[in-house]
DNA sequence: TTGCTCAACTTGTTGGTACAAGCTGACATC
DNA sequence: GATGTCAGCTTGTACCAACAAGTTGAGCAA
């Protein structure tokens, strides 16, 4: 301990410490950290420098802290979406996909919806191409699996679509899907433009999707086509610590066939 | 301020408030904050306060602070990468597309390479459905924009195919581009996989792309497919705050057509 | 048994102090 | 004019103290 007195601040070397043991398996997924007091005494430091150390570990989404509680270490469990297969072009499914994605992973899909009438914000507006500020029936979703929080979902239709298409500014679900109930109408979606980015939520977000300090969203915007325009827009809001996206590209039947693990 | 005495702590109105302002555009990209000293006077608080909620707003990526300096609200430049259209299999590019993409851009590339012979790590075996341990290549390449770290990229290669196209063993740049390379010696690729997902960086990845804190990373992973079966895993670790990756799914020409801003 | 209280733990918040270390510009020196 | 020094700003690190607030379990009371 004396022997290499690196020049590191006392507070990263305890972050390092604790995480290489977190690494190595000492404390594994969610498990309780020692104290604070402990830890202290154990690092010769005080308690604000391990706190300082805890508070890296914790902004780099490693550990969690609760009052009363103590830390503990985080453990993940992710959830996969093909966006590729997710709304097939040529087999759309019944319902909503996302419910039934999740119920096929074993779990347990909940979501509340609402509807608004509102005005196209500037970024919506430039990938719809219509005006900024013009009128834009906003659907909103807000998405559970196993009562966990797991992402949000804003969905933008410019104002010429909605006359086109009148229950997509009724509130409620449209049981049909959306995708469908808007070919119905003659507004068939051919290609989509994703757009995927990442960053730390904002306080609303992480209200919402009730995420701790050290978790990123990752933001997933879907602008659907037909073959003359652009229609919707949609931006889904996900925990970075429990989504992955995939994309399939190509010819993929070498995978595809033997997939048995 | 009296009034609305708000139950929340004290340095999380201090960070609410100054969010709100550089929202509001009172401190714009790249100005810099008034000191912490001022801070605390300004909000009736002590230093110690004051710093709780700038850090805040530093692990959410909104701001940085240098010693000496000061606190300076981030400006964000992202640059777009089309993954589906990178590397395209029908028309593949010659040389690098990574520089030729920054080139297009007007920005300067700049890029460091590294191969080693090493052994594959579980995750990789099994994307490339290989045994855990067995050898690999690995060619590891480390990414500038103006001479800013911008990504750093490790492909592996399984040892069958290392036998069959010997060049990617050896140090340096393959001229004519690994893929170009592997189809002649009849390596075709004609299948990805790609997954997306973010986290926030370990302390060596925060290192090598010079992230401060509260910056995500985009990780990137790419398993490349022939007609029999997988061939290279590609994982690409991005700046969160500087990059996007865009994806095109079915028809887009409806967007490419009329494409001028 | 059941239910309640409370002591003893935990982390959270806020204040204080002191000194280290990086940056800048004024100023003296060459 | 060019150069170097240094005072005075900035943030960084580290410690101490006190109290607030959430959690748990022991133990008492109904």
């Amino acid at each position: 301990m004396m022997g290499s007195m690196s020049k590191q601040p006392k507070y990263q070397q305890v972050a390092d410490a604790l995480r290489r043991e977190i690494d190595k398996g000492t404390y594994g997924p969610g498990s309780r950290l020692p104290s604070e007091a402990e830890l202290a005494v154990r690092f010769e430091a005080s308690r604000n420098t391990v706190r300082s150390g805890l508070g890296l570990l914790v902004s780099q989404g490693l550990i969690t802290s609760s009052q009363g509680l103590g830390y503990e270490v985080r453990k993940h469990e992710i959830f996969e979406l093909n966006a590729s297969r997710f709304e097939n072009l040529n087999f759309p499914q019944n319902g909503d996909a996302y419910s039934t994605d999740v119920t096929n992973a074993g779990r347990r899909p909940h979501q509340t919806f609402r509807v608004e009438v509102t005005t196209m914000p500037e970024d919506i507006a430039q990938r719809l191409r219509v005006e900024t500020g013009s009128r834009a029936v906003l659907r909103f979703c807000h998405r559970f699996v196993d009562d966990v929080p797991w992402s949000t979902q804003a969905t933008h239709y410019p104002d010429w679509l909605v006359r086109e298409a009148p229950r997509l500014a009724e509130p409620g679900d449209v049981a049909e899907g959306t995708t469908r109930y808007l070919a119905s109408h003659g507004i068939e979606q051919i290609g989509y433009a994703d757009e995927i980015a990442t960053r730390m939520p904002t306080p609303d977000e992480a209200r919402l999707l009730e995420i701790g300090p050290g978790v990123p969203v990752l933001l997933w915007t879907r602008t659907g086509y037909t073959a003359e325009r652009p229609v919707r827009c949609t931006i889904t809001t996900f925990r970075g610590d429990l989504n992955r996206m995939n994309y399939e590209i190509g010819d993929l039947s070498a995978r595809n066939e033997n997939d048995a693990q």
